[in-house]
DNA sequence: TAGAGTACTGTTTATAAAAACAGTATCCGT
DNA sequence: ACGGATACTGTTTTTATAAACAGTACTCTA
């Protein structure tokens, strides 16, 4: 679609506001008053012009007939961040698969994201390959709470053991060795924890 | 809400169709023309009538001025069936504990309901305790698939193998012990296929 | 520098649509 | 058997609204 122009924005809105709140698009008097235009013609024009645009579609001789194309988009859900690649921020554009709508009231805690689990870590915590998790952006973790953490560039799920000034990252699958990390020398970032476990296929 | 007649419900619809389909709602001369009435005064008395009952407002001296109250409730999302009773089908509104909208796109296959995992009998198959499973309607299940099973108005989720005519239900846990189904003298009921899993609290 | 598009004011006209008026008939509960 | 609600037909009046007409001014772009 055409950029609009922020007449154009401003008068769309307005529809939009309408339909909102009263249930019916306002008529072209209506949109004069409400944007602060004393004749109905100005308002008139710009509406053809959206409609050239696409941004909406007028019926001929039909009051308020103002039918909104680009409907406001709609809650699109968590992102899901597929592979995480090293050396980037998570939840870079670049890295979300898709955004999956999830009801919010499912899970105890809101999660801000899913990631998707690469490798079998976490395996006796109920948490296998490709499973996605629900995470909460948190900058700081408690013992014993899955984190998604950043040690050089490495994202990694493990479960947060602090012991003092060392934190230990232990998987949940004797087959994986425990990483200890030095605060004092290294630096360890968490970038969420783990709220919730989706496993979309299974077999 | 007080109880609509049938051409007050018929009227309803047909300002709901008009408002999603167009975009706002009708006149009522359009409302009698669609319902097969031939003069506006009639439908008007049945707008008031809706408003009186609750089911619309009434937008005086305004075009189309009819405000959809009781809008056309959303997609609920699936049941969620928190407890099994015994004896009782899956499904009876009594067991359902409420309702979880779930993005369809997530999953791979369409999941119709979410039962509360209790127990731990299929721990290394990746589900615990209180894990809610996605499951999928299903009379019939392929070897090897993960499946809601009623025995004897038991209703337990295990892991199907079929070997002839015996039916093996097994956990995933050593601690458990495979139930054998002859199908002769036994009846099996598949209740449904495990499509997902969604844990809704780690730690 | 000419033209297309934006961004208006202000007025008039035609029509779309709500509202009111004057009726009729049926059904339901008390 | 009576009032009240439903369920209309048919016509008229008033108002709300779209659409057209006649302008002005500015900003781009080709």
């Amino acid at each position: 679609m055409k950029p609009l122009t922020a007449r154009q924005q401003e008068i769309l809105d307005c529809i939009r506001r309408s339909v909102e709140k009263e249930g019916f698009p306002p008529t072209i008097a209506e949109i004069a008053l409400a944007i602060g235009v004393s004749s109905p013609h100005g308002v008139r024009e710009q509406l053809r012009a959206l409609a050239r645009k696409g941004a909406i579609e007028l019926i001929p001789s039909a009051s308020r007939g103002i039918r909104l194309l680009a409907k406001a988009e709609e809650n699109p859900g968590l992102p899901l961040i597929g592979k995480v690649a090293a050396g980037r921020p998570l939840m870079t554009d670049a890295q979300v698969e898709r955004h999956c709508r999830l009801g919010p009231e499912l899970f105890e805690h809101k999660g801000d994201y899913l990631l998707r689990v690469q490798g079998m870590s976490m395996r006796d915590a109920g948490i296998l390959d490709g499973d996605l998790l629900v995470i909460q952006r948190e900058q700081e973790a408690r013992s014993g709470q899955i984190v998604v953490a950043r040690i050089d560039d490495e994202v990694t799920v493990k479960r947060l053991q602090l012991d003092g000034a060392i934190a230990y990252l232990e998987p949940a699958n004797p087959e994986f060795s425990v990483i200890a990390v030095d605060l004092g020398r290294q630096q360890l970032c968490i970038e969420g924890i783990v709220v919730g476990v989706i496993r979309t296929r299974v077999d």
